[in-house]
DNA sequence: AATGAATGAGTCTTCATTCAT
DNA sequence: GATGAATGAAGACTCATTCAT
């Protein structure tokens, strides 16, 4: 799995064969197809654990803190340093598995839908007056991936965690506003438009 | 071309042969490489004609407005409509493009940006006091593209128009303010949060 | 070797993987290696094994008989039942043999000889005057080996005893002719030809 | 087809493989599944042909006789020199059609079916007294195709020309009585049973 | 300019067999 | 003596691409 980590991430899923898989983990073919049925099992596969690791991980940090926007400031932290620490298996959770196919591209939704639950929460937080759109929470888990891939696709991971403070804000805003988002995230003022 | 966008919305990208195309169009294989150097280089063709498309329709249905908000609407509304209108063309523009390799995924990615760079326009109607983050137009641009590539792999293209007013909000809002958005989409009050 | 017999019948030799055969006897890979030296090998001794057993069931049946047509008619029958007793068994005997390849089928081969060796020993019956085809036997024991496997791999081997009268008189009427083979089969004269 | 005919008589239908068909008809494999949709199918396409010219040979060079019996004794010398001339083609439609999977058993069945209907045109010609077993025509069908298949087998087929005497007087005494197949046969008395 | 037959490298996958435990 | 994980050779098949006509 290890080893599936790296290659996937380098060549690309696609242009992965069975042959590199096999190779890179020092194994036999024979034995590559009595752990799965196939490239794209071990895709999926791959992709669970990844995404299964990262999220015990931002678990971890983030429940400590008592209230949601102190857990969404931990975990996001987690993130963009898992992102920076393992950058083959961030490539895989968030690129490599949308060429995946049906199936692939299936379990990275149902993932993203968790993601988007998990900050829904934060609309306990509103005051009563505001209104937010109902897909918000699919956008920015949307955007921040997004965000993240683009920095992985240009080999920038070194320079992710830098973004803590960007997307904080670009999280936290519509629900605490701007003042309340920049008090969680605890940043100060940020450069004036251009 | 037409053919073409026909056969890699249906059978997928990678799915999709030489032939498949060849029999589509009513041609020959040896034409198809007098028209493109390969099966991605269609793709990257069919793509720029069908972007090349919408945004020109975009440009026609907004232009005539005198203010940025209203021109955002008519684009969006248009955008709306002809993902509607020419599904195939959206799901190769939303999704088939992303499974194209990387020259597609660089092409995909430089018209995300065009795109964004528009909306970036509206912080200048913004209050002085307002900062906003770096990449909010960024994720705006992809959650949009994200709602709407669910709603096409689901079948459920009749249902994109009626997004309008979510997706208008949601694009507005960090702009204009709640009530500014609203007045701007010319929706009703939204349904209090759940 | 009970589990075998079910497996080749079942799914056919050629079919038939050795992971399938162990599966079957509830053992080990390297158990079976232990008994056989592979796949034919095993085939070889299941086919052994169970012509051996038919054989054995005739020749009990059979010997009691004072004579040779009595012999032939209680073998015959046996051999009947024997087929509806023991598809499987009878499926390996008559149809998988011939496709293991070539040790297998001089197998077979020898045991067809040998069946038409003993249906030769009807020739001291004859009138001196008549004088039979060399590969007579031959080519009555295949006949009857092919009507069984036919039924056989229609699934139709419950019909097979009812073929008694019919086999008996196709192997003695040669040797006795028709009225004499009639009398030893002991039936009523049959339909008229058609 | 031809090369494919003495590809699969020489290793047999199991051990050949597409790479040896493509290399003994000195093409490509994709000109090959351009042909056949696969081994299987080439085996039954080439099992055709050979059973077809099989047939038209025997059928012209007994047509011309006006009695059933001659155009018996015609065709079955015209079958012999045909396995004596074309080896290759017989072993195919002899021995290696069976072991091509239930599609080619199913063929072989229904040509074997087809000889047999036209060997009972004989009952027209019996004694009113006669009866004969509903299923001596397949019986001796298949006993003839044994006797070839085995001498093909051990490489004997300049033999097979010389068996028609034999198989002349097993395929007619049913029908005409030992004299009557006799003087069809046109042979000389057989030498006395040992 | 258009055609489509021919190519063959490259993939996935199966499975008989071995051998360390 | 029994086990079954590991092996990797071998095979069927696909399909992007070429090029003679």
């Amino acid at each position: 799995m290890a080893a599936a980590v790296e290659v996937f991430a380098e060549k690309g899923y696609p242009a992965t064969t069975v042959d590199d898989l096999v190779a890179a983990a020092r194994t036999s073919v024979g034995s590559f197809y009595a752990f799965f049925n196939g490239k794209e099992e071990c895709l999926i596969a791959v992709y669970r654990q990844v995404v299964d690791d990262a999220k015990a991980a931002m678990t971890v940090a983030a429940e400590p803190a008592p209230t949601w926007p102190e857990q969404v400031c931990l975990g996001l932290r987690e993130l963009l340093d898992w992102v920076k620490a393992e950058p083959a298996s961030a490539k895989i959770a968030l690129v490599e598995i949308q060429t995946g196919g049906p199936t692939a591209l299936a379990r990275y939704e149902e993932k993203m839908t968790d993601a988007a639950e998990f900050l829904r929460r934060g609309r306990a937080l509103l005051e009563s007056s505001r209104r937010l759109p109902d897909s918000l929470e699919q956008t920015i888990v949307n955007g921040v991936a997004w965000l993240l891939h683009r920095r992985l696709g240009a080999g920038e991971e070194d320079s992710v965690p830098a973004l803590f403070e960007e997307l904080g804000m670009l999280i936290l805003e519509p629900y605490l506003g701007e003042s309340g988002a920049r008090e969680a995230v605890g940043g100060r003022v940020l450069a004036p438009n251009r």
